[in-house]
DNA sequence: ACGCGCTTTCACAGGTTGTTCACAGGATGG
DNA sequence: CCATCCTGTGAACAACCTGTGAAAGCGCGT
């Protein structure tokens, strides 16, 4: 797995680095582990189980928030480099979803 | 790899010389060994264990801290040659990136 | 054996990141 | 429309990582 391409993002695992456009995205470890989980699962829900799973050591709790809080990282760092672009998607009792979709309403009312 | 041309550091690994502006920086082997590792990596988040395989013989164990001490050395020695630049990166987490930067907030208020 | 310079290890301070909480806001099924 | 469950979010707290000065260890030439 040397390269994930999903649209406009670029994730390079070996590197330690993901970016838009070429520019690099200033992640944290988890951050970029969680991103490279979804983009490897791109475009499929995927559930929170699985993510921590590919992501954290520790054995899963079905009360673990720690995949919706860093979602909501990778959300605020996507939508500054993607403006106008939603990438990561919510499944409403199953899970997250990664393609990015320019998003209706976006900076013109 | 006869010589290694990052902005204006140059360094020779065969002549055992590191040199700013043709300048040659006073360093000791390690600091030689270690600028030259990150210097063929230049630009590119390098972790410790990659660092330190390039540079040390022995094994390298995670609680290691000689390349920390090392980056030190180099960071006051390269300050010391380009003043105003900011040259050796810490990616927290990751490791450590050369690439010679101009940090705002320079010699002036 | 001694002094000297270089390398490695230590210990502690300071920062950054990771985890957990508590509550607010939404979605779902009846 | 209501009760309930799920997700979004900001902040507190804990854990981990890096910066740094200094001490200890080494090898070498004198």
């Amino acid at each position: 797995m040397e390269v994930l391409s999903v649209g406009r993002l670029e994730i390079r695992p070996g590197e330690f680095v993901a970016a838009v456009d070429g520019r690099p995205l200033d992640l944290t470890v988890r951050e970029l582990q969680l991103l490279t989980a979804l983009a490897a699962r791109a475009d499929r829900i995927v559930s929170r189980s699985e993510l921590y799973a590919a992501v954290w050591d520790r054995p899963y709790r079905s009360d673990e928030r720690s995949v919706d809080v860093y979602v909501r990282k990778l959300r605020l760092k996507l939508e500054a480099a993607l403006p106008g672009w939603t990438v990561i998607h919510t499944h409403f009792g199953f899970g997250y979803r990664l393609s990015p979709v320019l998003h209706t309403r976006a900076t013109n009312p």
